[in-house]
DNA sequence: TACTGATATCAAAAAAACAGATACTGAAGG
DNA sequence: CCTTCAGTATCTGTTTTTTTGATATCAGTA
């Protein structure tokens, strides 16, 4: 038939161990009970979710996407969980909400769809734009929230902001990069190496100041708005980057890998939040979306 | 611990059917089999899902709210199995979508969230506007793609559409109306009774449309485009309305039960779909866009 | 009151999952 | 080349869960 919830709970906390008998003791199962989920998995799938190494296992490339919509399967299951105890009342209302475009592309959607589901009688209307028209918005009345890079906010005066979790930015390189061999890494280093500088969303500025803080600079070659070809950039060979966890995937279109690592300077994460007019005075659906949303989070 | 797959699968079967013998022979398993996969689900969630008749169950409040996110672990099932099946060529892009009002709210945002796990790297742009807005953006070439009611399309030279869904319209009364008991109801009988008209999205024009093929006028005593505002005048007994499934919701804010009944005469079904500018040849993205949702109303 | 068509309950049978022991594997080190 | 080590894979008997089929119960209805 189909796979079972618990061979989804065993394969991501494997995935996440990176050792099945790892992933067994936290789980408080036998190492062969774990195995044998995996193994299920993959025969139902019809596809190999890990590679098995002496020392664990890491994951494939269809294991990779697979673990996305794990992911996706465990979070519908704890949302209806959660949702059936809590007594709802219901909140109904209109709520206009700005967004950025990282996070419209890479946060916002599913934490949207299960928002819709557990309050359908709030009706959201959704706006992209760049950050100082969403704090225009917000201060004239015209949003009700924004979700963006709190640590860009400018109008901190009249705007609230409340920062749901923070990425952490890091060191993208191509397999066989020399600098994966280096036990830690710093900005020094990263400047000798041809870079590759994301300008979309105040990635550029925001990138700016923490250089700034060094006496290095990045040797740009290439500016591009766009995530993807970054990625495969990267992934070429072309150059090395600085972004964050939140926007990284492991593989880039062309299915070559991308390799991370962190910096031992002091790299600003990147902090997706809420912001709201200073001041005012919520509407019902605004306050539940902001509880929502920060209880996601907790 | 919490509850398995196949709980959920036996208790949409069951809320489907209506009838847990029935959905038992559907699902080839004895009925006691689904009597206790629905039984530990309540025990475990703490709720009591349905009703229990004499000739068959009817979803309790608290069931009609798992309901919604059974299907959404259910489709999220799917959407793993169906990703990992398909030999995914990626594609990238920036995608450009106009969405009306009603689509934006109650229709789009699980499909969004599912396209954009199964598709990381097409970078979706939403703007909602109002139907006239879209069909300009999308002959002008602003918009890649537009998600609205295909019924209500102007500029058919101009633009190509694919319905993926119809929702049926149909009548919508508070419970203990006398119009429930009714063999066979038609707009002659509904022109009767005071009636709440939606207005949002073109709902009045559409509304009017099929009106006028009769020679009844709803007597209607209150204007809204508040599709929440309806659903509580009409549990409050105040009023009746003609309104599609895709809002429909058996309850209302307040808890209060709102019924439904098809009508005889030929009431047109609110059909949503894509539409695109006419022989223009659709980025990477947006077909794959347009086969995704295509393939989820197949 | 008996009948119908549904759900609930129960004990036995079948199926699935599990633990624990053991075999296997690849990398590292002498 | 052999051994050790740290992991995964496999096998078997046991335990747990699920399913079945029979039966009890219940609410309408003639």
């Amino acid at each position: 038939m189909s796979f079972s919830l618990k061979q989804v709970r065993y394969f991501v906390a494997a995935a996440e161990a990176g050792q099945i008998s790892q992933a067994a003791i936290e789980l408080n199962v036998s190492q062969s009970a774990v195995t044998a989920a995996v193994k299920q998995l993959e025969a139902m799938l019809q596809v190999s979710l890990f590679e098995r190494h002496s020392n664990g296992v890491s994951l494939s490339y269809d294991g990779h996407r697979f673990l996305q919509h794990a992911r996706h399967i465990l979070a519908a299951v704890n949302e209806a969980v959660r949702a059936s105890q809590s007594t709802h009342t219901e909140v109904a209302g209109r709520l206009k909400i700005g967004v950025t475009y990282t996070v419209a592309g890479y946060f916002l959607p599913p934490h949207l769809a299960r928002f819709t589901r557990s309050f359908p009688e709030v009706q959201i209307e959704l706006h992209e734009a760049p950050r100082s028209k969403i704090e225009q918005g917000l201060s004239k009345g015209a949003l009700d929230l924004g979700v963006l890079l709190t640590a860009n906010l400018r109008n901190r005066a009249s705007l609230e902001s409340l920062t749901l979790f923070r990425s952490q930015r890091r060191l993208w390189l191509p397999v066989e990069h020399p600098l994966l061999q280096a036990d830690s890494l710093s900005l020094a280093e990263v400047a000798q190496e041809p870079y590759i500088m994301l300008t979309v969303d105040e990635a550029g500025q925001t990138a700016q100041r923490y250089w700034r803080k060094t006496e290095h600079r990045p040797r740009v070659i290439f500016r591009t708005s766009s995530v993807e070809a970054v990625r495969s950039m990267v992934a070429a060979g072309m150059g090395i980057t600085v972004l964050s966890d939140m926007v990284y995937r492991p593989w880039s279109l062309e299915g070559q890998r991308i390799e991370t690592r962190s910096l031992i300077d002091s790299v600003p994460s990147m902090d997706v939040g809420l912001a709201w007019k200073r001041g005012a005075k919520l509407s019902p659906a605004a306050n539940v979306f902001r509880e929502f949303m920060a209880s996601a989070f907790a």
